[in-house]
RNA sequence: UCCGGGUUGGGGUAGUGGUAUCCUUCAGCCUUGUGGUGGCUGAGACGUGGGUUCAAUUCCCGCACCCGGACCCA
């Protein structure tokens, strides 16, 4: 027996097929909204990652040297890679060009609950519009995603803040400050106590009584937003831009599952204007489940023409856990629709049959390792089999099969040349 | 990288310085003609390396892996 590598799953069938099910209702959701499929490579130049973020994060990288003498690296996230995409054929592509893309990528960091070394996320970005209406509709595909799995607002918040606004608040105090430090301790703020919060901020540059007015500032409801804008020009450019995407929301019919929190930054320095973070209400503690936003820098740092994006990229692994928490995780559980039961030489007909109802689009099995009557009996239950045939040497002699409900245990003969006759789920009820 | 807890057949467990209990599961048979209810037979475990000991699954140390957390989260 080999071990699996750290931080790397097997999934058995009844669990694929509930990861399956979230899969595909989330790509479905954003297909619907006219985001086509991509795909990216798993291997990656190591200098694409470390360009963008420094050599540190090599630490965090699957990264080695292929025969070629080329330093790879597994792809850690999406982004790079589809900026690259989006850079190569710039001028072909009609813009707003919006893609999506489910796989799996690649971190060398501790496992935790929900945290893997490999782990699967869906990709949502548009790039090549800076109209309020792209951000509304990412986080309308957002909503609609969750509420499509099952979730209601009971289960989940979206919150929705803005980097210029915080930026701008930051600039309009008479101080130097360090606007991306102090945008990583907005951050953090949930997660310290205050006083370290407010030291934190003391750090970048406000004064305490600064630092006070600005978290005071943070706590504004939407109603508030114009008494942001007078502090300076930036700032209301940015609550005009808020309330736009905030509007649109509504347009789109999700704004109930926003919150307006200013006090949500993001980590990541990439962030340009709207960033929004999921949060799961369903435990005492509401955690963070993914975030996204818009970074209108990053293509041109790609070497592209300056265009501006709007994105998230949700992890299977938490959404999983958000969606047992609030019970719509589907039940693991297979089932089967036919089992073709053989006894003796009736292959040919059994075969028939089979060949019949999966035309008919129905998940049927027979046997395929010549056991016993009961041992298929067993294993026609043991796969949550709802109906066997039994094609039995008996049956042909009367020219029939006999259709067994394994729920009840009720069965019927029918004529062989009959099944599954015009029937599309034929089942002892339509025989009876 | 750090902290805490854990590791006994496939799953769940009992237990012990002299190699292990029970339940379940799986396979076969009773049963070429009935599974979810029976009977019989069989398969299958002390994570790993080292130390102490006449003897280690049991005691000690390291490591791996698992669970949770810190840091981090591009």
């Amino acid at each position: 027996m080999y071990d699996r590598v750290k931080g790397f799953r097997d999934f058995y069938p009844e669990e694929m097929q509930a990861r399956r099910w979230a899969m595909d209702t989330l790509e479905s959701v954003a297909k619907r909204y006219g985001f086509r499929e991509i795909g990216t490579p798993a291997l990656e130049p190591t200098e694409m990652y470390t360009d963008k973020s420094g050599e540190e994060i090599v630490e965090e990288l699957y990264s080695f040297e292929d025969k070629g003498g080329r330093s790879v690296a597994l792809t850690p996230e999406l982004t790079p890679s589809v900026a690259r995409m989006f850079v190569e054929k710039q001028q072909a592509l009609s813009k707003p060009v919006k893609w999506v893309s489910t796989r799996p990528f690649w971190r060398y960091e501790q496992v935790q609950q929900g945290r893997f070394r490999e782990f699967y996320q869906t990709n949502v970005d548009i790039f090549g519009s800076s109209d309020p209406a792209a951000d509304a509709e990412v986080l309308a595909v957002a909503v609609d995603m969750l509420t499509d799995l099952g979730l209601t607002s009971e289960d989940f918040e979206i919150r929705v803040s803005h980097r210029d606004i915080l930026s701008g608040l930051l600039e309009s105090f008479d101080a130097d400050v360090d606007t991306r430090e102090a945008i990583r301790a907005v951050d953090k703020r949930a997660k310290v106590d205050r006083d370290e919060y407010l030291d934190s901020l003391y750090e970048t540059g406000l004064s305490y009584d600064q630092a006070e007015a600005f978290d005071e500032l943070l706590q504004s409801s939407e109603d508030e937003l114009d008494t942001l804008a007078e502090r300076s020009e930036a700032v209301a450019e940015a609550t005009e831009n808020l309330r736009a995407v905030l509007a649109a929301t509504e347009d789109f019919g999700v704004r109930d599952h926003l919150t307006l929190s200013l006090t949500t930054a993001r980590g990541l320095d990439y962030y340009t204007g709207v960033v929004f973070e999921c949060f799961d209400s369903t435990g005492e503690v509401s955690r963070s489940v993914f975030g996204g936003g818009r970074y209108d820098d990053l293509i041109e740092g790609f070497g592209g023409q300056s265009t501006p994006a709007v994105g998230f990229a949700p992890g299977h692994a938490t959404l999983q856990l958000l969606c047992q928490r609030a019970g719509v995780w589907p039940e693991e559980t297979l089932s089967t629709d036919y089992y073709v039961l053989q006894v003796g030489d009736t292959r040919a007909t059994a075969a028939r049959i089979a060949r019949d109802l999966r035309e008919l689009g129905h998940v049927v099995e027979a046997d395929v390792a010549d056991r016993s009557f009961g041992a298929q009996m067993g294993y026609a239950d043991g796969i949550n089999a709802e109906t066997v045939v039994i094609v039995g040497e008996q049956d042909l002699a009367n020219d029939e099969v006999t259709l067994k409900e394994m729920d009840e245990g009720e069965q019927i003969s029918v004529p062989v040349d009959d099944f599954p006759g015009d029937h599309d789920r034929p089942t002892f009820d339509d025989f009876a």
